[in-house]
RNA sequence: GGGGUCGUAGUUCAGCCCGGUUAGAACGCCGGCCUGUCACGUCGGAAGUCGUGGGUUCAAAUCCCAUCGGCCCCGCCA
């Protein structure tokens, strides 16, 4: 007699999931197929909980039938089992209310084991949260685990949200390649040598960027695409070295027609998963009052504690920290931390301690109180000027006031990332509040003091705003951009920008950026070339379906999101990946190994 | 490249500061008993390279150094 754990066939197919039962099949005959997650054995009466991806139920294995009794008695947790069995009501006082299938179990008549298990090396059940670097070694299990089935198809819903939506909008998908040209600028690329040709390298796309501009050089008028993006670059929690995002492209947008767009499909995602109404449009914000009001490009607005600039308000300051830095034409800002949430003074030390040796930034801090200002910086403020910053910033008594001197665009990201913080340490940040917004007006450039250049904010491609067009070879640093990024809760989700669509700007653009002639027609021939024939307007938006789904499903890891992610060190335990490979695979790659 | 943190039965963790008994607990696992359990119960049992290497010491899970790995962060991520 072969063992049934030798036949690729299973003995007979599910008429049912197991988690699918219910009281309205009761008296149905039922074949269920699952694995063991636990087995309670009375001697005669077994029970075991059969689970599969749409959950558990309860089997019931009567002595009655010896044959199915003696194979139940020797199943094991996460061994894979076929049964045929009736479905019964269970009697009062054994309905179980805390399982969907709790108020039926399946009496059991036939009963095999179609492979067996070792103990598993962590429990497979809710609640239950196991080292991660065991999960992903055993990554195949972590995912049989209720949660992670539950984040995959949560994921999957919401994909499938975004499909039919842009569908719907007339957006046709297409897939652009995974073996392209390197692009040097941004990340760094993962190179991919190839064989036909020695010594030249593909590269793997950071994005399908330049591909979609060219599909509405062709006339697709909208496109979309799920695309996987690689970038070697250290990861992070909510960062993984390839990634999806959900790429889309239109002809002929205006700022809003994009936002509008996605907004819509963020909301179809939201309704599909969770059942939530998003209700856009959601509020634009322009980058320069961000960053005023929130020292962020990505601010968290579930709460308040803005910034305030205080630079008028010590206008002729005695205090000499203020008076050397607004001689210098540099500025004060200032956030105030609201009297119900106080910091003792060995907090506030630490604050000031971590400011300077991170960013060589002094706090000067104040406790308000009734009787005046206190704090080792109280006496050396004067007292109309703590009256003037008391009305700038709406001070309460007893509000904590934390103030930053130095250059503006250094001190305001300190104190966002100050405010972050606390927020957090307050507990001010809602878990389940959503606060949209889309962050408008970029600066189209950055000065780079590592490069000594201009750097683009977003990428070489953005448009510059119409407004600013004759500024941009005297003022380039003072031209905003046409791009637009969503935020949620403080981080980004998508972005994207209405392109240059002329060759002669492009090119101006990249003159200004430093790349020479050569350079450009070298690296982005083929796209300053497709330009020139009769290239469209267009622009479009790029979101981060990880990061999508981490909100989706509530969760603060990346891995989470992912069937099989890597390491902080980029690595897939379970595979071993990144491996070496063998000498012969090398020379025929022509690729020499020194380290 | 840098900073922090963790690594002890299959699992989750205690023990580490202040070195000294046979390294403990719970869950899981194995065996016996058990017909209404669902974290079944009950009786018994097995189970350890204290990540690895070196050093200090009469003696190291414990102190020191190095190293490997997981996680978090800075740099990096147009």
């Amino acid at each position: 007699m072969p063992d049934s754990k030798y036949s690729p066939l299973p003995p007979w197919q599910r008429t049912d999931y197991c988690g699918a039962l219910r009281a309205r099949d009761e008296g149905r005959a039922v074949a269920v197929l699952g694995w063991v997650a636990a087995r309670r054995d009375h001697g005669r009466l077994i029970f075991i909980d059969l689970r599969d991806r749409e959950g558990i139920v309860q089997l019931v294995f009567n002595p009655e039938y010896a044959a199915a009794h003696d194979v139940a008695e020797k199943a094991r947790s996460e061994y894979f089992i076929a049964v045929r069995g009736k479905v019964l009501r269970r009697s009062e006082g054994t309905v179980n209310a805390e399982l969907p299938t709790g108020e039926i179990e399946v009496a059991v008549s036939e009963c095999e084991i179609l492979n067996t298990s070792p103990v598993p090396p962590f429990p497979i059940a809710e609640g239950e949260v196991a080292a991660e670097e065991l999960r992903l070694k055993n990554r195949y299990l972590d995912l049989r685990r209720p949660e992670m089935l539950r984040n995959m198809r949560r994921r999957h819903r919401a994909l499938k949200a975004v499909r039919d939506y842009l569908d719907e909008n007339g957006f046709i998908e297409v897939e652009t390649p995974i073996l392209w040209k390197s692009t040097p600028e941004g990340a760094r690329d993962y190179l991919v040598p190839s064989r036909v040709n020695p010594g030249r390298f593909y590269a793997l796309p950071q994005s399908p960027q330049l591909l979609k501009q060219l599909l509405m050089v062709s006339g697709f008028d909208r496109y979309y695409q799920i695309a996987r993006c690689f970038r070697d670059e250290d990861l992070r929690a909510n960062r993984q070295p390839e990634f999806t995002q959900i790429d889309l492209e239109m002809t002929c947008p205006r700022p809003e027609d994009v936002m509008s767009v996605a907004e819509g499909m963020i909301a179809a995602a939201y309704q599909a998963t969770l059942g939530i109404d998003i209700r856009p449009p959601f509020p634009r914000l322009a980058y320069a009052e961000a960053m005023e009001r929130f020292g962020s490009d990505k601010p968290d607005m579930r709460f308040g504690m803005e910034l305030r600039n205080l630079t008028e308000a010590f206008a002729g300051t005695a205090f000499k920290v203020f008076a050397e830095v607004l001689a210098r034409g540099e500025s004060i800002y200032a956030i105030a931390v609201p009297a119900e949430h106080q910091l003792s003074r060995r907090e506030l030390d630490e604050m000031a301690e971590s400011l300077r040796s991170r960013h060589g930034l002094g706090l000067a801090w104040a406790k308000t109180a009734q009787e005046g200002w206190q704090g080792p910086v109280a006496k050396h403020i004067g007292e109309s000027e703590k009256a003037r910053a008391a009305q700038a910033m709406a001070l309460k008594a007893g509000d904590t006031l934390l103030m930053v001197a130095g250059d503006a665009n250094k001190i305001r990201p300190v104190l966002g990332d100050l405010r972050l913080a606390l927020g957090q340490k307050f507990g001010l940040c809602d878990a389940e509040g959503r606060s949209f917004l889309w962050v408008v007006d970029f600066p189209l450039f950055e000065y780079s003091a590592e490069e000594k250049r201009l750097v683009s904010v977003n990428h070489p491609f953005t448009a510059p705003h119409p407004d600013d067009l004759e500024r941009l070879e005297s003022e380039p640093l003072r031209v905003r951009s046409l791009a637009y990024d969503m935020v949620l809760n403080g981080q980004e989700l998508g972005g994207g920008s209405i392109r240059i669509h002329s060759r002669e700007l492009q090119l101006k653009v990249m003159d200004l950026l430093g790349l020479t002639r050569e350079e450009a027609l070298d690296r982005f021939g083929f796209l300053l070339d497709a330009l020139t024939y009769g290239a469209p307007p267009h622009g479009g938006c790029a979101f981060g379906v990880d990061r999508l789904a981490m909100v989706l499903c509530g969760t603060d890891s990346i891995r989470d999101v992912i069937a099989f992610p890597k390491t902080q060190k980029a690595v897939d335990l379970m595979s071993g990946a990144p491996s070496e490979v063998s000498p012969r695979q090398l020379k025929e790659l022509g690729i020499k190994v020194t380290s």
